[in-house]
DNA sequence: ACCTGAACACCGTTCAAGT
DNA sequence: ACCTGAACACCGTTCAAGT
């Protein structure tokens, strides 16, 4: 019947995947567990640091090894991975570019990237730089993807529902006709962008040397 | 005597600057102007859209014309332009990342960068999505940046000072001797990647055609 | 038109005291 | 070792009533 530290850990999942990140209370918490706020406080010192764990089990597996030799499909399947794992939980990008934001440099995630670029052949320094810039890459195209699912999955219960084809996409329309168009499309074209200009890098370091 | 929007504003760039973010709270603007709290609901109907005007004035004047012809150094100068405008708050980074998160569709830096890009000879979609590969990058290098920047002057205050000269850098050092490195030179790296990304693929593309 | 007074419905965190 | 009870010091927001 005793509380533990998974439990916790367990019990805030759940609420974040149910009602999202900004219901997420210790006081609610402490409630869907049957046990007082201050309970809490024994297993985590803060909500801070209770977030930070959720972050890391959100990333659990994305540093797993790659399935390619080559590092460019190799940087392509981290990433896929590392948004997968972002989306698998309500406002999971989110929650980890917030915990991240303080803590960027010990990060599986990057470390990950760290390895496929120097296996690219990217002098180390270069490499962990590049991780970084694919990181930012992802975690704000992430969280914007996301934040717009959301949105338009509460609009589309407010809205009245009038013909269930039109409702898919182009709704806001305009003349931007990629803008929402599929997420996955623009995830692709910016991480192409990116591993092309870890190509050119490369190109050129090779001609200098 | 009596208050106006833009009073209310400037308290809260006041208190932004001075405090940081997480001070920034409803009360105690209403306080520092001399007001009840309910005051401000008068000229704002919440903080979010508070929150909101705050960010378009510190990008206010982002999206001004760009001085080269050349469309790399263009894009290039309204990215470093942007990272000042967000460095020149505190926690100016953190705030507009927030803000924006929700609506990075009408957004006149994205709209900048994507005029930039169509310059180039970008097709406009493709310039749309690199429009917000990069923001996506310099709002996520700017918070990293700026928050370990904040991290460090605290800690310089906490620290015992024992020699001035070795509390500038590589103090966490480790053997990533860029990590801890000048942030312009992790920034312009970064950039030098897009926009090498970007050239990459307006070669396949005249190729192509 | 603009603001006060006062409340409503919450927060995260602490800590003596209990078991 | 683990939790309760109860408090402390806050929040954002609303709204009748005042001027």
């Amino acid at each position: 019947m005793q509380l533990r530290r998974g439990d916790v850990l367990d019990g805030a999942m759940a609420i974040l995947d149910e009602y999202g990140l900004a219901d997420l209370t210790m006081r609610r918490l402490a409630t869907s567990l049957g046990v007082q706020p201050g309970a809490l406080y024994w297993h985590f010192p803060n909500k801070q640091t209770l977030l930070g764990a959720m972050a890391d089990r959100i990333l659990e597996r994305v540093d797993a090894p790659v399935s390619s030799e080559q590092w460019d499909d190799g940087i392509a399947e981290l990433a896929h991975r590392l948004r997968k794992a972002l989306l698998a939980h309500r406002d999971g990008a989110e929650l980890v570019a917030a915990t991240y934001a303080s803590r960027m440099t010990s990060n599986l995630a990057r470390e990950s990237f760290v390895g496929a670029g120097v296996r690219a052949g990217l002098p180390r320094p270069y490499a962990e730089l590049a991780a970084y810039t694919l990181l930012y890459f992802v975690l704000g195209h992430t969280v914007d993807e996301q934040s717009r699912a959301q949105l338009e999955a509460l609009g589309a219960l407010t809205r009245t529902p009038a013909s269930p084809d039109t409702e898919t996409a182009a709704d806001l329309g305009s003349d931007d006709d990629f803008l929402d168009g599929d997420p996955q499309v623009r995830f692709d074209f910016g991480l192409a962008l990116f591993i092309d200009g870890v190509r050119a890098r490369l190109a050129t370091d090779s001609r200098t040397r």
